[in-house]
RNA sequence: GUGGUUGUAGCUCAGUUGGUUAGAGCGCCAGAUUGUGGCUCUGGAGGUCGCCGGUUCGACCCCGGUCUUCCACCCCA
């Protein structure tokens, strides 16, 4: 009894039509990252288990793929946690290993142990895939490609800077319009100060960050249902009916943060930040948002998010600075700034759009019609000097008719076709058909190259 | 992880209160057309109706389980 083949929930097949358009994502992103002169790493599918455990939160441990060890992996349990069924024991005595559920982590273990062959500033970018065991939905994957840039070992808010250039150019080419958001951990840990909630900043900032969804009074009542008395919720007030100018949205957070060194910092930074930003003329629309509390595990100063303005799909592109994230794995005092693009809403965004490029419909430019016999080894000649030309070209692999050559070349949407038959090679010659005008025309054979390459038909 | 939703030909979908042989359009293959694709016409192949079990004389249809899809929550790219 054979069943039909399938692939583990929320992991894709990719067709050569969707590889065409992913990879003109990635070679943008990859194009741009060059630019500005960062360099690429690579990192194992596959991390220890201690490498990434504890570094996402409760929710974050829970989404992990862990590997089973090979060979016995009962060997390491002791009976008595064979007996007590408890999953999370169990899988770290049967579990050594873990799938990598994002390029941070990684990239602040690879820094703790390169950090001799790294000059800092560091400044690096890395494509690579992720796993994680959510629950599939739109533009919500099991394995997705995040595109990470990171520059660890400066405090520089140039850098910052520099990620959301790198943000708009990136956008700019991929002609999606989006919003940047941007807030600061320390303003979020001072406004839980002013309120005396300190330790409630995580449940004062997911509460404020659903004001989009649920409005105000959706927040008042998430906060309270978190535990924040009362008066604290009432002092949150002129915080979320923040309005008006960036600076202004500033002014009022220095006045309302005053007795808050923490805050006073955050305000201070994104005062700068704000400036480089205010001196360019930037496409996209950049905002200081302070709903805005993303991966408030590891970030300490500058948060982004960016948002698709013409698709509603979630962030597609996302990061912050995170202060101590290599103190973890033993190496203190190095702070790192990054954002990660997620390729696969990306891509999501722009079909919806229909913002692909129609080149990247295409890979041959040219297919040679196999005639067989004694011709052809020209034909084989033929087809080696088109690419030597950089003319993409194939030649048919079998002696087919011509029907069904030409179907091939239709379907796989060809320009060319070219047909050299015993009476053209005999002359020296080969016809070109265009296969979207009809037209067809004979050159010598020499000229084959060039008359493709420069559309002379 | 909680609640819901979806699954029929390669694709998009019909399918009567449970009743013989499960259909359409598109696509695919072949021919009309022996060196010319798209348009037209003719013919053809392709389904254990997601999977497993149950109810029934009888199940694509009803029930249970499971997998998958999508949605809300949680969280996130």
């Amino acid at each position: 009894m054979s069943s039909k083949p399938s692939i583990p929930k929320g992991t894709r097949d990719f067709t050569p039509g969707e590889m065409l358009r992913r990879n003109f994502i990635f070679d943008t992103i990859r194009r741009v990252f060059n630019l500005y002169g960062y360099l690429p790493i690579e990192t194992p599918a596959m991390e220890n288990l201690t490498t990434l455990l504890g570094k996402y939160g409760e929710e974050g441990d829970k989404l992990l793929f862990r590997i089973l060890n090979s060979g016995d992996f009962l060997s390491g349990v002791d009976r008595l946690s064979l007996g007590s069924m408890e999953p999370n024991k169990l899988s770290l005595q049967m579990c050594e290993k873990g799938l990598r559920y994002d390029l941070t982590v990684p990239f602040a273990r690879f820094v703790v142990q390169h950090r001799d062959e790294i000059s800092f500033p560091f400044r690096r970018y890395q494509i690579q895939p992720v796993w994680r065991a959510d629950r599939p939905q739109k533009g919500r994957y099991r394995e997705f490609y995040q595109c990470d840039v990171d520059v660890v070992g400066s405090d520089s808010l140039l850098n910052e800077f520099e990620l959301v250039q790198i943000i708009t150019h990136v956008f700019n080419l991929l002609k999606v319009n989006v919003t940047i958001k941007i807030n600061n951990r320390k303003i979020l840990s001072g406004i839980a100060e002013i309120v005396g909630e300190k330790d409630k900043i995580t449940d004062i900032t997911v509460a404020i960050d659903k004001l989009d969804k649920i409005g105000e009074e959706g927040v008042i009542r998430e906060l309270t249902e978190r535990g924040i008395p009362e008066s604290a919720i009432s002092r949150l007030n002129p915080i979320i009916n923040l309005r008006g100018t960036t600076a202004e949205k500033l002014e009022t957070l220095s006045q309302v943060l005053s007795a808050s060194a923490d805050g006073m910092k955050g305000v201070a930074e994104m005062r700068e930040l704000f400036g480089y930003i205010e001196n360019q003329s930037f496409t996209s629309s950049v905002e200081l948002d302070l709903t805005l509390a993303r991966g408030l595990n590891y970030y300490t100063g500058a948060i982004f998010e960016v948002k698709a303005n013409d698709v509603s799909i979630g962030s597609i592109c996302g990061g912050g600075r995170y202060d101590n994230l290599t103190g973890i794995f033993g190496l203190e005092g190095v702070s790192g700034v990054g954002v990660s693009f997620g390729a696969d809403r990306i891509y999501d965004v722009m079909l919806q759009l229909n913002l692909f490029p129609e080149e990247t419909a295409t890979g041959t430019k040219a297919l040679v019609v196999n005639f067989g016999g004694e011709e052809l080894s020209v034909l084989l000649r033929l087809t080696e000097s088109l690419r030597n030309a950089g003319v993409s070209a194939e030649i048919y692999p079998d002696v087919a008719k011509l029907k069904k050559q030409f179907s091939y070349a239709d379907a796989r949407k060809i320009p060319y076709v070219i047909l050299a038959g015993s009476e053209e090679v005999k002359n020296g010659q080969a016809t070109v058909k265009d296969m979207h005008t009809g037209n067809q025309q004979t050159f010598s054979l020499d000229e084959i190259p060039s008359a493709i390459r420069d559309k002379k038909i």
